[in-house]
RNA sequence: UGAGUAAGCCAGAUAAUCGCAGGUAUAAUGUCGAAAGGCUGUAUCUGAGGAAAGUCCGGGCUCCACAGGGCAAGGGUGCCGGGUAACUCCCGGUGAAGGCGACUUUAAGGAAAGUGCAACAGAGAUAUACCGCAAGCUGGAGGUUAGAGGUGAGCUUCUCACUUCUCGCUUCCAGUAUUGUAAGGGUGGAAAGGUGAGGUAAGAGCUCACCAGCGGCAUGGCGACUUGCCGGUCUAUGUAAACCCCAUCCGGAGCAACACCGCAAAGGGACAUAUUGGCGGCCCGUCAGUCCCGACAGGUGGCUUGAGCCAUUCAGAAAUGUCUGGCCUAGAUAGAUGAUUAUCCAAUACAGAACCCGGCUUACAGGCUUACUCAUUAU
RNA sequence: GCGGGUGUAAUUCAGUGGUAGAAUAUCAGCUUCCCAAGCUGACUGUGUGGGUUCGAUUCCCAUCACCCGCU
């Protein structure tokens, strides 16, 4: 199990909101830029916007526990950062879930056949 | 049984699988490195709160040379005693206010040091005199006593009746550039002690009794203060979370502090022998040449053993202190605790450490324990 | 995390303890053939909760929201 690696730098969050394409769901709203570095990096932010830190972490965490299922069907060479949006309502792991695998496919970063020959099998 | 008061406790539990952060151990035939060691893997242990929150106080720690002296300014605190490293915190008490009560609340020094403010209303706002109540004076009306005159009647010296005038007394009415008074008067937050009796032209602490307040002495208490006695009636509006006075305390900045390593450190500019800066305002004293641009998106330490937690002994009314023994219990750096399943449960609120402690304040589902009060019923 | 600041009408701002004001905006009327401009009038309130005071936008305390700075 290799290492994920994580954007930090508010430049480079800038240099993806800027360039990259985005899509937005109910609970998040995602970017995605070309790399050149043969590998993928991630970023989750959820601004003040979201609630106070007991909110913030939560969806954190869940954005987190989400990447950590599809992480093996996302191609290399890409950066995605994923912003989570202010909800009034209650939401669980099973909704963002879904919603993740519907965007990462709007933007065309998800490996169809392997989940599907993974599902198979 | 119902209603309530006070103090304290808990803050979902268990199991399985996957995943995250840190510590320790280990690594062979993994990988980087000269090595130390790092990365990675494996095993194992640990892993948010009662408020971690707000940042409202107080400290530790670090730097400002030591955190020094004096003056000025500013700010905090403000019944008494104790506790504490310290506090504006805590404990106990005093006074005051509230509650039938258990009990609760309390920024509670000084208003006879001075200044300011008190709108509107009201006669008057820190002292006043509009109405009123009385006294005096003037005028009018009435009553009455005395004196004088006139008319009439009779027993004509004298008596009686009527009437006029003058003086005095008195009642009522009106007026007032007069005097007294502050008892009463639709106001107001507040009208200069309260109640009762005497007293007076009318009234008034004018006098007396009690109460309140003030002063003195004594008693009990470490003290705030309490209780008792005596004395003068001078009684003194409120506001100090208005200025202020008195007492007392306070140097500043904050872990993005600060130290070290690495990178960079070529050069340019400003002020300089009594200037500039540290030293937040001035003086003394003291230290150093100083500052800006070039030019910080790196790393390590600081970082968790501490005014620590648990049990216990003793002192104390309590806060708290103390003796003995045991324990080590997050330490990240875009910031770690989540997901799924099963069982229990009535159900899970407020909410996430960021240098560390002691408090305060605020948010909060539900449950539990102890002590006490009131009401009702039964014995 | 630490430090600092601000909340007054729909908007921009005044207001030093005594009935809270100006400009713009909105609405209505007048004026005009119509519109604009002009004139007149109306409307709307101290972020929230306590306290001090006879009385609080103002003084004190707490709380909420927003804004700024840090190397």
């Amino acid at each position: 199990m290799k290492k994920t690696v994580t954007l930090k730098k508010n430049y480079e969050f800038v240099r993806i909101y800027k360039r990259g394409r985005f899509f937005a769901g109910r609970y998040i709203v995602i970017y995605v830029l070309k790399n050149s570095l043969g590998a993928k990096r991630i970023g989750i932010t959820a601004n003040k916007k979201v609630g106070k830190s007991v909110k913030r972490n939560r969806a954190k965490r869940l954005i987190r526990e989400s990447y950590r299922v599809y992480e093996d069907f996302i191609p290399d060479g890409l950066d995605i950062v994923f912003v989570a949006r202010a909800v009034e309502t209650e939401y669980g792991l099973a909704m963002i879930l879904k919603e993740m695998k519907f965007l990462l496919k709007k933007v065309k970063a998800f490996d169809q056949e392997k989940w599907d020959g993974l599902r198979r099998s």
